[in-house]
RNA sequence: GUGGGUAUAGCUCAGCUGGUUAGAGCGCCAGAUUGUGGCUCUGGAGGCCAAGAGUUCGAAUCUCUUUACUCACCCCA
């Protein structure tokens, strides 16, 4: 027996429906907002992730699936969307559309990791990109457009923390500030953030530890030191949130752990899902078309999980709807089968989902299987029926049943 | 990579301090109703009790090892 790979996971035939549903809620989404899909290979060239994503991050320096092809080529299974647009972007010179682009893609992504709840080797993100524009107002529209999908499928128990991390400027004054007051608390963080005091201070800032914490809490913040433009374009963010309804909190410990982002950072959490409660992460990256060598674009996004979004539907006992056959043609016996055969067929060609039965059991046994699959009405084709022409349809919610012939049938199911 | 937990039927789990033939509920198949679902009743199929070694007259049960799964740390969706 072999089995299914580690972090890994079958969507089975009777749970398909509920991915389904949510890809036909993120496409109804995307249409109001304009929002064209891309699509872009399960594989990349090893470079691009780590020029974009950085080299020094966890993704990149543990977790890519990376494997030399039969050409000697680097190639890695696509740990995250965003460089991969990106690259696509530059490679097929989509600035010369009409800018403001707005794209989503749907996609598995790939990350050698410990899976846990929430966390999976292969998991699957749904993600919009808008690149051209610099205004906050293009932060709102992307926040705007995760904020109406998690709205319209019916997620509760979620907020939405904001941050700004501001451009590499700011960001060179705030470490040093970080630092010089980290190296007075040394002794009482965790071994954890002893190493990350020279490696990346930034994510001391989001330490679980309590001590840490108690560190961070009087550390300076990051909104302390951003420029006056960075500063300008998140206080009108928050203006704009603020008049458009959605909800949100300033957060100043989000730190992202991908190294492109510059100024708005966003993630949408929860906490129904154990440790992993970010649903959705995002935020504006100015510097990542010039990073992978494209012209400066400025770009704003997110990443959405929707393993993450459907363990939280499911948590918040979301009732999705089940697929239905309409009809269900019911064979007596083996002379009767062609004619099953005929009138499933005619039904589908008018556009009505219909099934018969392929087990040659009883009747009784038929209407089980009917009731199973959700079968709206069941028609019994007996010999009875073949001689006088006529059938019984029987309505599966209350049992009534009408006579019918079977041209009747044919014209009228 | 580092910890904790778990492993018995398709699924969820009982199985007491070792005792003879391995249990329930749900699901599946069938019968009661010889051509009509849902409710009820009855029956059936389905287990090398994760694998290996050890202790013992005797191991699903105790010990050790391995593996898998799972949760947490780290990090992320």
């Amino acid at each position: 027996m072999v089995n299914i790979p580690k972090g890994t996971k079958d969507v089975l035939p009777s749970q398909s429906y509920k991915w389904q549903y949510i890809e036909e809620q993120i496409r109804n989404v995307c249409k109001l907002y304009n929002i064209l899909e891309i699509r872009t290979p399960t594989f990349e060239h090893t470079e691009l992730f780590l020029r974009s994503i950085g080299d020094e991050t966890d993704v990149v320096s543990k977790e890519m699936y990376t494997f030399e092809d039969k050409g000697h080529r680097s190639i890695t299974l696509k740990p995250e969307g965003t460089a991969c647009i990106a690259r696509s972007y530059i490679e097929n010179n989509l600035e010369a559309m009409s800018l403001p682009l707005k794209m989503f893609y749907i996609t598995p992504v790939f990350r050698y990791e410990a899976p846990q709840a929430g966390r999976l080797r292969e998991h699957h993100q749904f993600g919009v990109e808008m690149y051209g524009s610099p205004s906050p107002y293009a932060d709102a529209e992307v926040i705007s457009a995760a904020y109406t999908l998690l709205k319209n499928v019916g997620v509760k128990d979620l907020a939405l923390n904001i941050n700004s991390i501001g451009c590499p400027e700011c960001r060179v004054k705030f470490n040093a500030a970080l630092k010089e007051y980290l190296s007075h608390h040394l002794d009482g963080m965790c071994e954890n953030c002893k190493r990350r005091f020279a490696t990346n201070p930034l994510r001391i800032i989001d330490c679980k530890n309590d001590k840490c914490k108690q560190i961070v809490a009087s550390a300076p913040s990051i909104l302390e030191f951003i420029c006056d433009d960075c500063n300008a374009h998140f206080t009108k963010l928050q203006e704009i949130l603020t008049a458009e309804g959605v909800p949100f909190n300033v957060n100043p410990s989000i730190v992202r752990g991908l190294d492109y982002y510059t100024k708005t950072v966003f993630e949408f959490v929860t906490t129904s899902l154990g440790a992993q409660g970010t649903v959705c992460g995002g935020g504006r990256y100015d510097n990542l078309v010039t990073s992978i060598g494209g012209k400066p674009t400025p770009c704003v996004g997110f990443g959405m999980g929707i393993e993450r979004l459907l363990m939280l539907l499911e948590a918040n006992g979301k009732e999705f709807v089940q697929p239905r056959t309409d009809y269900f043609i019911a064979c007596q016996s083996e002379l009767c089968r062609d004619k099953c055969r005929f009138l499933v067929a005619d039904l589908r060609s008018k556009g009505c989902s219909a099934e018969t039965d392929f087990m040659s059991r009883s009747v009784k046994a038929q209407f089980k299987y009917a009731d199973k699959i959700g079968a709206k009405y069941v028609v019994v084709i007996g010999e009875s029926e073949l001689e006088t022409g006529k059938a019984q349809i029987k309505r599966m919610s209350d049992g009534e049943k009408q006579d019918k012939t079977l041209d009747d049938l044919r014209w009228t199911l």
